[in-house]
DNA sequence: TTTTGCCATGTAATTACCTAA
DNA sequence: ATTAGGTAATTACATGGCAAA
């Protein structure tokens, strides 16, 4: 609003800048030269400048300003790219990494896929074939119950068998797991299944679970038992007993109404329950013995700590103390015969105690059976490996025997070879083990 | 050089320049109005705009293109504040995948085994089912030993340690690694580098590799090297040789031209070289011993039957015949006494042996530290587990000494313990275990 | 505490150079 | 070839903050 007529100064100084605007070539170089050592030159530097330079000393200090903004936002340009450049090569980068990541993810995907695949194909196959085998309408009514009491065909048993195994495996894998498979709920400590991942876990290809007229309870819980292991195994072996009859129906009152043993597949439980059980035989050298004590360990389920009693022999002071322990880095058995007839001693520490016992580790292998550890001397242990060709177990055995204790026939070398070998054979056929 | 007087036309023109040179901020609003709906506004619109604001158009025309450059500086600023936060971002997610990437592919790694480890075990289900009778052993899975650094103030030193564990950790995925990082090359059995797939999965920062001027050769083969372990391990642990004062450049002639030993960081290596080759020394009761024979395994690398010679005591006759054995399921070492005054006997089947030794195996817990296996009895056996938290591992001891060959003082029995407790302590020390 | 000079930043004006009509 | 208008660089301040005097 205010002003007026600028025309006659902005020409007035028009003519003088138009010549002497621009500071010379020169005398910018001169410039340049000391802003490369120094980019703050005081009063003193710039007047001694301004006379070289035949400048007005303001002029010199205008310069250096302005020099240095402009570096500044040069600076800032240099920057822009070289930020430019490193967030392209990182974003390249990046998208490599995603890609590398999902092809990784995909593999496996593929990985889970393909065992789901195969455990659908292995349980479409159970189905088909049992299909097979040969019932005329019934499979579509009710396909996964096909009992027939006559004698079952070879084809037949190995299926139930895998079948049976398959499920051992899933009730494995359902023990082991817990998150997400299971969710844990505050209330009373049970653990709830989570369907959907089980259902992804374990698909079904008739999904029995989806249909709306069956209602499906999943819980978990784990607890204490404090209770002879033999007797809890034998509850679950078989589902009649000889006394009580029906012990299945008593364990599982609600949801097992019936159970028959109809035809035994695998015999394998009729000669011993359990490993580390029977070996105690082996180590009482022939003779029968009985569990008259038993202690489980409660922090190490199975393991436990027992005092058996000889019989069918004359010498019924006989004892002896076992402990048998089951980890993951293998099992001990370590049992100790005892005279209990010197048990009523007054100091118990006086007792001697001659620990005999052995050990089954694995050797480690997973293709190969060199045998381990072989050294000879005059120790009563021996080592050997089982002869499979997948990996065996390393079963070492000690002795530990009073020498005047023996009976006369003992006493030799030869003697106490024949012992060790016999024992190892004995472990290995209550084992299965091949000879 | 050329101009003079600019002090009466610089006082006429400050004068001038102090009352108008800034347009109002009016004018500047109405200005910045405009701009906002067009930043180049034609000489009608400027003529125009002069009119209405009473401006000379020039000055309009100056003011459009100065406000034009303010406004691009403004935009690169901006620009250079987002592109560095977006730098930072995109940093730490490339950061945040390479760890998924890395965590992945473990977690394949764990996968595979696992699908491994299954078909074995279906294969393991599938002969124990034909037999009929069987039981399915968790294999254990032998825990990785974890590397410790030790405890370094220096804030230099854990850096450099940390490169060299990365390295050491690249080094080890190199090796494990094949397709799709190594390529196999038929003709001479060597595996050439993937770089694409190598930079996807180690990503530098500053890429040296796409320096045009870097050749990058980079191939993998193996085989087997028959020579003494100790040497082997000892040429590449310094660059730098007592007598022949360059390894590494004769090692690798054309790759290393100078190797020099700057600062020892960790001093772990210094201790012994390996756990097993140092344990002779703790079986060896104190005495100094040197390896005087070495038979390497061929068939498995690093374990070895070595023959010892004792020095640095009065007696020379004193020999050690020692197998060490490293394998999945723990390392073993078992050494033995010679008299070798006797070994001019006819018949050395009449030298007596008494083996010594111990192992270790891991005590197949994760989280536990039980310990295990403490039977106690007049052997010469101990056993105990080490104390940390991530599982431990299992030490047996052994020790067969001659009755009648002991010092005086070794006759009692605290003596014996006393020995194996020292054993143990040392096996422990040398192990670099918490005691 | 005020003064003073310098500095960073913002503005106005100018110059050199380029492009398309 | 000329010319208007554009960019980039440059010069010359102006303004407000800051710190030493």
């Amino acid at each position: 609003m205010e002003h007026h007529s600028e025309g006659s100064v902005s020409s007035d100084t028009h003519k003088r800048k138009k010549c002497c605007n621009r500071h010379t070539s020169n005398q910018i170089q001169r410039l340049e030269a000391v802003f490369k050592t120094c980019s703050y030159p005081d009063e003193k530097q710039r007047l001694q400048l301004g006379r070289e330079l035949a400048m007005d000393p303001t002029k010199i200090k205008f310069w250096f300003q302005n020099r240095r903004t402009q570096l500044k936002t040069q600076n800032e340009r240099d920057d822009n790219c070289t930020l430019i450049q490193e967030n392209d090569k990182i974003r390249s980068q990046n998208k490599a990494m995603r890609e590398a990541l999902q092809n990784v993810i995909c593999s496996t995907c593929d990985g889970q896929k393909l065992r789901i695949e195969n455990a659908r194909l292995k349980e479409e196959l159970v189905r088909v074939s049992s299909i097979a085998a040969g019932y005329t309408g019934s499979s579509s009514t009710l396909p996964n119950v096909p009992y027939q009491p006559a004698g079952l065909s070879h084809k037949e048993k190995s299926l139930m068998f895998d079948i049976a195994t398959n499920a051992m495996q899933e009730l494995i894998f359902l023990m082991e797991t817990n998150e997400p498979l299971w969710m844990k709920s505050n209330n009373n400590g049970r653990d709830t299944l989570n369907l959907e991942t089980y259902e992804t876990m374990f698909p079904r290809t008739n999904n029995q679970l989806k249909n709306p007229n069956i209602r499906i309870e999943a819980s978990r819980k784990s607890g204490d038992v404090i209770m002879n292991a033999l007797t809890l195994v034998e509850m679950f072996m078989d589902p009649i007993d000889f006394v009580e009859q029906h012990k299945w129906m008593e364990l599982f009152p609600t949801i097992v109404t019936i159970a028959k043993t109809i035809e035994v597949i695998s015999s394998r439980t009729k000669d011993g329950l359990d490993g580390s059980l029977q070996l105690s035989n082996v180590l009482s050298n022939g003779n029968d013995v009985q569990e008259v004590v038993h202690i489980a360990n409660v922090s190490r389920p199975g393991n436990c700590i027992s005092v058996f009693k000889g019989f069918s022999t004359g010498n019924n002071n006989m004892l002896i103390l076992q402990e048998s322990c089951v980890d993951s880095s293998g099992s001990l058995v370590v049992s100790c015969p005892i005279d209990s007839s010197i048990m009523s001693e007054a100091d118990p520490s006086y007792i001697q105690l001659l620990p005999s016992g052995f050990i089954i580790t694995s050797d480690g292998k997973q293709n190969e059976n060199n045998i381990q550890g072989g050294n000879s001397g005059n120790d009563d242990v021996a080592s050997t490996s089982s002869n499979t060709n997948i990996g065996g177990s390393l079963l070492t055995v000690a002795f530990q025997i009073m020498v005047n204790s023996l009976p006369s026939k003992m006493e030799s070398v030869p003697v106490v070879n024949g012992l060790i070998c016999k024992t190892v054979e004995q472990i290995k056929a209550a084992l299965n083990c091949p000879m």
